[in-house]
DNA sequence: TAGGCCATCTGGTCCT
DNA sequence: AGGACCAGATGGCCTA
């Protein structure tokens, strides 16, 4: 398959459609409608009157054809679930697209996969969140702390770890995770984050180390 | 060629 | 009953 196919498919697909039009092309299975079902009625055109001799085969043919007709009932379910299925995963591979955006990243970088994206978001907020608690220590005054995660928009400029942008604030901070990082200073999470920026641009497998390892998740 | 990643299918389970 | 969610299986594509 056919990730090409997944693509134009992806296009095509409205949320909530349970049986696109290109569906049809992605498996060897048909999208048919429950339309296609009236269409089958048992003993429908065989010709066959009851109480001849051939009744009793026309009976048999009839539980037959209920037989295949509860056969198509159940391939047109399967049919529908396999089309909501893929439209869930359509929704929840446009949910990381949307995450993927607003991790930093450089352009040159080969997209992040699945996993990748979820580590790394992780451990951003993580970083994020601690930058904003030793800012917090560092103020001086009476002012009421600031919630850990800034939960306004922020600019839509294009994010980039070096200059610590967002395009948008999580919802959820780090909260119930162990810790994620070993960095244990404003220093620390800076050199981090410089560091995974650096790694991004050497080798995908050292990012990979770098960000992937147990000890940051 | 092995391994990683991905999309899809499928059957089961839970929820409304 | 039907839909959402989940996890396992399967097969294709890509890369080291």
């Amino acid at each position: 398959m056919v990730k090409s196919e997944y693509r134009e498919e992806e296009d095509l697909l409205s949320p909530g459609s349970d049986c696109s039009g290109s569906s049809s092309s992605l498996s060897p299975q048909t999208c048919s409608s429950d339309d296609e079902l009236l269409v089958l009625q048992p003993g429908q055109g065989d010709g066959n009157t009851p109480g001849s001799k051939k009744s009793r085969r026309s009976r048999a043919k009839t539980t037959n054809k209920n037989g295949e007709q509860v056969t198509i009932i159940k391939k047109t379910r399967r049919v529908k679930a396999n089309n909501r299925e893929r439209n869930r995963m359509h929704n929840l591979n446009s949910a990381l697209d949307s995450l993927r955006e607003v991790l930093p990243a450089f352009p040159e970088d080969a997209k992040l996969t699945k996993i990748e994206t979820l580590r790394f978001a992780h451990n951003y907020i993580w970083a994020l969140s601690e930058t904003l608690r030793m800012a917090d220590q560092l103020q001086v005054g009476s002012q009421p702390p600031a919630p850990l995660l800034n939960r306004e928009p922020l600019s839509p400029a294009s994010p980039s770890a070096s200059s610590w942008s967002c395009t948008s604030s999580p919802a959820s901070s780090c909260d119930t995770l162990s810790p994620c990082s070993p960095a244990s200073s404003s220093s620390d999470i800076m050199e981090y984050w410089q560091s995974s920026n650096h790694h991004l641009h050497l080798e995908r497998s050292q990012h990979h180390h770098l960000i992937m390892s147990g000890g940051f998740m």
